[in-house]
RNA sequence: GGUAAUAUAGCCAAGUGGUAAGGCAACGGUCUGCAAAACCGUCAUCGCCGGUUCGACUCCGGUUAUUACCUCCA
């Protein structure tokens, strides 16, 4: 039985699927005008690591998100550099993929982008008309946020505040175009000619934000989904108008679950770029050699919460998920001289590490408390690997456990797979013969050899041992 | 101002009405030719003040601090 907490209710509800079995999920992707900062990849993560779950416990899980590709800083950032709107675009849509890839994300079942849905859009916006939801105004279309019952409940927001507030942030001419300072715009007119747009009943014009993700859900999902998620910003406005529009079109409820990431902050700040804190993950990727520490990183917070990002914590990191790494090798190494057979008593150990790990990520994916159990688990393959003895199945038991359970947090590559080069291996092969021989000193200048060449050596009861280091 | 969230050891981070998981770091020990890895052990009374209760860190009230959202930022 999983719990997932919902943003609408603020409670943690028992998950069940529509259709039984299956899900749908819609999550929000980003707006490729740039490169995804670490707060993009935290969210993205936090739904992959939902995904992985989901499908771990047996469920088909079809997975939709979207890149905005048509929106003012895309027109912005295409002017600045003199290129067109389609060139920023794909050359961001493209780093993404590049980019989330070392992070292990999966890609998308169905990957849309905003432009890719404009005549699905252009229907959604006149249905909203014909039923009394939007109107026309001067080649707007606004939605009548008011008209729709319970509009900002997702948010928690009080109608009438919320109302005084916008009306104190909009200028004349645009109070003037609107019915009510609420109102958001489902389609937006086109003022240039330079800038991207497409002919529609109210003239040319441009989708407004939130309307791609109300189409895209309904074309490529249902009307009514089982989990919608996103960064905790998006409640309000993004999700709250999505559920209005939506539902408004419909008649059906839009969402069972709604899933919110919490932010990543930047040595206890909020990241923006007005601080000077913001950081891509491009950046960060091609300044740390382990992505997958990154992974581990943005992945085994609680996804609600807030994450802390400085070097000292993604460093913290580094050295729990080397524990991880190490046990799991140990316990590798030992298989080469494992015996056939199983232990029932590690076996049933094992399995009880299992069940607390299920129970943790049942209860709305506590991956801290799930992770605890993965360490039980590296715990017990370093006492087993101690043994005199390794029972094969027992053994592949536990590495087949861990190795699972790190994949649904999507940290893969626990065994080290590179190769040796020839004199590496030379130099191993030397040095197993000089400690043969006990002449600890010609094995000592071989070890430090090696060091500098990226292997480290250690000794073992059942011989020597080498990884790459980092 | 409104609406929320959070406050647990040097750091990160769980959790429960009955006296605090896990990880990083640190220290002591075992093992080792040395080392590494590993193992064993040590390391908090849960922001502050009240209240409820046989008993609260866990519930209630207040208070302080931090953070977020309140129209396009994940």
């Amino acid at each position: 039985m999983i719990r997932i907490y919902n943003t609408l209710s603020r409670e943690k509800e028992i998950f069940k699927a529509i259709t039984p079995k299956k899900v749908n999920m819609y999550v929000c992707g980003p707006t490729v005008y740039n490169y995804i900062h670490i707060g993009n990849a935290r969210s993205a993560i936090a739904f992959d690591v939902v995904r992985r779950y989901l499908e771990y416990r047996g469920y088909d899980v079809k997975y939709v998100s979207n890149f905005t590709d048509v929106d003012d800083k895309i027109i912005n950032r295409a002017r600045e550099e003199g290129v067109d709107e389609m060139t920023i675009a794909n050359k961001y849509a493209t780093a993404f993929d590049e980019d989330t890839l070392p992070l292990n994300i999966r890609p998308a079942s169905v990957r849309s982008r905003a432009t890719e849905v404009i005549p699905d859009i252009i229907t959604f916006v006149q249905d909203l008309v014909t039923k009394g939801y939007a109107y026309e105004s001067q080649g707007d279309v606004y939605f009548r946020a008011k008209k729709f019952h319970g509009y900002g409940i997702l948010a928690h927001q009080d109608l009438a505040e919320m109302e005084a507030n916008a009306a104190g942030r909009l200028n004349d001419e645009e109070m003037t175009r609107k019915e009510d300072p609420i109102d958001f715009a489902v389609w937006k007119a086109s003022h240039s000619e330079e800038e991207i747009s497409w002919q529609s009943p109210w003239g040319k014009g441009r989708p407004g934000w939130h309307i791609e993700c109300s189409v895209m859900s309904q074309k490529y999902l249902a009307n009514t989904l089982d989990i919608h998620g996103g960064g905790i910003d998006l409640a309000f406005p993004h999700h709250t108008n999505e559920m209005a529009q939506s539902e408004a079109r419909t008649g059906q409820k839009f969402v069972n679950y709604w899933m919110h990431n919490g932010f990543v902050n930047v040595n206890n700040e909020k990241m923006s770029k007005s601080l000077g804190n913001f950081t891509t993950l491009h950046d960060m990727l091609a300044n740390y050699d382990d992505p997958m520490t990154i992974r581990y990183f943005l992945a085994t917070t609680q996804y609600r919460r807030p994450i802390n990002y400085s070097s000292e914590t993604l460093e913290q990191a580094r050295g729990a998920l080397d524990r991880i790494r190490t046990g799991y090798r140990n316990l590798l190494f030992r298989m080469d001289n494992a015996v056939v057979g199983s232990d029932s008593t590690i076996e049933d150990e094992i399995k009880q590490h299992v069940r607390d790990f299920e129970f943790a990520m049942d209860d709305d994916f506590n991956t801290p408390n799930a992770l605890a159990s993965v360490f039980e688990l590296v715990t017990l393959a370093n006492t087993y690997t101690d043994e005199n003895e390794v029972k094969k199945a027992t053994a592949e038991l536990l590495l087949e456990s861990i190795s699972t359970m790190m994949g649904i947090f999507g940290v893969d590559g626990l065994a080290d797979r590179s190769e040796l080069t020839t004199e590496q291996k030379s130099l191993l092969e030397a040095r197993v013969v000089a400690r043969q021989m006990h002449n600890f000193e010609l094995s000592d200048q071989l070890r430090n050899q090696l060091r500098d060449l990226g292997i480290s050596v250690e000794d073992t009861a059942t011989g020597q041992r080498w990884k790459h280091e980092r």
